[in-house]
DNA sequence: CTTGACCCTCCCCTTGGGGCAGCGTTTATC
DNA sequence: GATAAACGCTGCCCCAAGGGGAGGGTCAAG
């Protein structure tokens, strides 16, 4: 016969889980003393408040015990109980699991944001671009109308998105109403579907440079990136285009001060 | 403006939670009519709302969530939140996959019990054991002791188990006080270590028979065999040996009239 | 007799809302 | 203008499985 404290440290359930249990009805101690109200508990209780814990330990309810206790003897039957709980198990970890893919994403987003934020000093750069695969549409308006299209490409592609979001501008003119702008992904694989056209973008030589600040002031950019042209006396090739390497993040807005554009021309070689 | 009625199915979130989101300060809409109480939210608080959904669907606490949006304007500064969830995540995940893997096992052993009851009829049989790998501890004393011997092996070789407990009787007459007895599991491979040995049990010619029902009716069983060995002049060898097909179970101990028992005795060949 | 360890009951707290009662407001219809 | 349906408000209690603590009784040793 234990008391309460002893049979806690036997069965490593904690005092407070023990008391609940008598007043569910679960565990009900051998007995109790009429005068002091303290629990008694035998050597049976220990059985019991060790089938219990493993119970408690798979994440069953007090519910499910209390049933599971009462109404059978054999694990035979209670069968079905450990495939609902097996059940729920599973529909639970995959949610976890969606959870955890997410957070890594935008995570590993950040991370690499951070490293182009440290180690770019922000002047006009020759480089080459590789050719990329996209899944793009292509439309005629204004500027301020690309985010749907942004979300429309990102919910038919989600899972084979590959790069940063981009705009190509086919104008080889400034237009604020009627521009002819195609907004894009890169992705890994992918058939066109749903108006998403899948093509390869060409790469080359390339003159960009990376704008930091708001989009508003990206005309600054532009015209460091033509006055370099010119001056190195390169010929550029439309369509133009714009990588946003970050903008408004997956959860906050951000501060516009501190998104980061780059600004991409194709060059003749 | 909406109504809390239209922002709820605007956001997803239901009107209790958003009455709750106002009073933990959390999402406070825009107006509140003094006279009605009515609450008014604004189009900046959809923006607000949506983040906190998102924030939500990645199951984060909503006093983290109120952190993140007081001090943060920036996914950037969230990543320590965000791996700090991760982590968490990735516990929680790993704790529901050894509990899965646990009632996988459960369930499993179970349903292999019911196939046996419901094939067999009990009667001894002759049949050709196969050569199994088992780890197992032998010792002297008593048939009781044997409960801590299968602790230890269980929480040495638990990946690795692949079969139903048994005993080997290594006296060639009944012992009650100072029997030979080796008690193991058959596994799919393992080292001997802390006093277990791994080693081959050897196959043969055996005579079986499932006793159905508690231990200390086996030797009716056992006497079935022997009539039978007896009858058709097999010559039996010893360690004679029990596989523990149906015992207490993992979490109920079951009702010993519905034990399983196979007894098996090799023969000369 | 006292002291410290142990035990009791009772109440409030946790998370993120759900449900309901009782009452007021708005809006459309008659 | 009246009325009813739909909508909104606050306030209270509820969930699961205990944890924390207050206030008070009990037990064993010194």
């Amino acid at each position: 016969m234990f008391t309460i404290g002893e049979f806690s440290r036997i069965t490593g359930l904690s005092i407070k889980a023990l008391r609940l249990y008598h007043d569910r009805e679960l565990l009900v101690p051998a007995q109790t003393d009429p005068a002091s109200g303290y629990r008694i508990y035998s050597d049976a209780d220990v059985e019991r408040a060790k089938v219990i814990r493993t119970l408690r330990d798979l994440e069953f309810g007090l519910d499910d015990i209390q049933a599971m206790l009462t109404d059978y003897d054999d694990d035979a039957s209670l069968v079905s109980f450990l495939e609902a709980r097996q059940q729920e198990i599973t529909l639970r970890r995959t949610h976890l699991k969606h959870i955890s893919r997410e957070l890594t994403h935008i995570i590993q987003q950040e991370k690499e944001i951070a490293m182009t934020l440290q180690s770019n000093e922000f002047d006009v750069e020759t480089k080459t671009l590789n050719t990329e695969l996209i899944a793009s549409i292509r439309f005629q308006g204004k500027y301020s109308d690309v985010g749907p299209y942004f979300g429309r490409i990102a919910r038919n592609f989600g899972r084979y998105l590959c790069g940063k979001p981009l705009c190509l501008y086919h104008d080889g003119e400034f237009k604020a109403e009627d521009a002819d702008i195609e907004v894009g992904f890169p992705i890994r694989q992918g058939q066109s579907k749903d108006g998403v056209t899948v093509s390869e973008l060409p790469g080359g030589k390339a003159v960009t440079l990376i704008h930091k600040g708001p989009y508003d002031t990206l005309s600054a950019s532009y015209q460091k990136i033509f006055a370099y042209t010119q001056q190195n006396k390169l010929q550029t090739l439309i369509p133009s285009r714009e990588v946003y390497l970050k903008g408004p993040g997956m959860i906050l807005k951000g501060n516009p001060q501190n998104y980061l554009t780059e600004i991409q021309v194709l060059v003749k070689e």
